[in-house]
DNA sequence: TATGAAATGCAATAGTC
DNA sequence: GACTATTGCATTTCATA
């Protein structure tokens, strides 16, 4: 289903997605027609979901990275869950298991901005907020 | 220094890394040749930090996505540092400002490897979990 | 599911403005 | 910084095992 050296390819491809068919070919010892054929397959079995850059957000004008937790007061999930769909400032969001939660990571431009986000949050439920200090990973 | 065109190509790389600079070309009205070098200068500004796969870890055998906050109970960061910048399961780790913590993204294939990561945490301080049942970004 | 050969077309380089 | 023209090489496709 998937084996060892669709693993292997998918290692290089987490370094480097823009390596070269030929190259990975090289590394994991298959022509890049073998390559291209096998990383189609991942595609269209949904194990590699697409292709990004990794962005600096400091260097793009989004210093501040927020960690929040919503607690919510309503049942209305689903209309926050939209909204944080939604929003341009969540990068990543999660239903998790408790008390009716969801977690988001969050970047923003200023205080200013993020405090305006939350305001936002608060029609929905409570939070707790953590700021990033520094990105380990 | 980072105009509105700069702008346009990342989004458009974040959609697919993939994307061959000649078509990036035709979406914002440039050459091939002229989004390369944007792109090559992108990076070396460190803006762009990479290019990678986004994978669904459910289906490379990891269905368990567990959010921790580490709460510190010595003052050895630095080893804790180590740890997570080190360990495969750690996703995403960032320092977090508060009482001296730390909040992680964990990836598992069973309850019992998040165990266990969970007890080698313990060696740094306590944690509170959170189970992910649903990603919405 | 892999390879080898042929056709296509992108990327890289150089030169010009 | 961007464009045009040229060259080299990867990707794609097809036939085959």
């Amino acid at each position: 289903m998937i084996d060892r050296t669709d693993r292997e390819i998918l290692h290089w491809l987490k370094q480097d997605a823009r390596m070269q068919w030929k190259e990975i070919g090289e590394k994991v010892h298959l022509t890049g027609q073998a390559v291209a054929a096998r990383i189609r397959r991942l595609e269209e079995m949904g194990v590699i979901e697409g292709f990004t850059v990794k962005l600096d957000q400091a260097k793009l004008g989004h210093p501040i990275t927020a960690l929040v937790t919503v607690f919510m007061k309503s049942s209305n999930h689903r209309a926050l869950w939209q909204f944080l769909a939604d929003h341009p400032m969540v990068e990543e969001a999660y239903r998790i298991s408790g008390e009716g939660c969801f977690w988001l990571k969050v970047s923003a431009s200023s205080q200013k901005e993020l405090n305006h986000f939350l305001d936002d949050v608060l029609r929905y439920g409570n939070y707790r907020l953590n700021l990033s200090i520094e990105k380990i990973r």
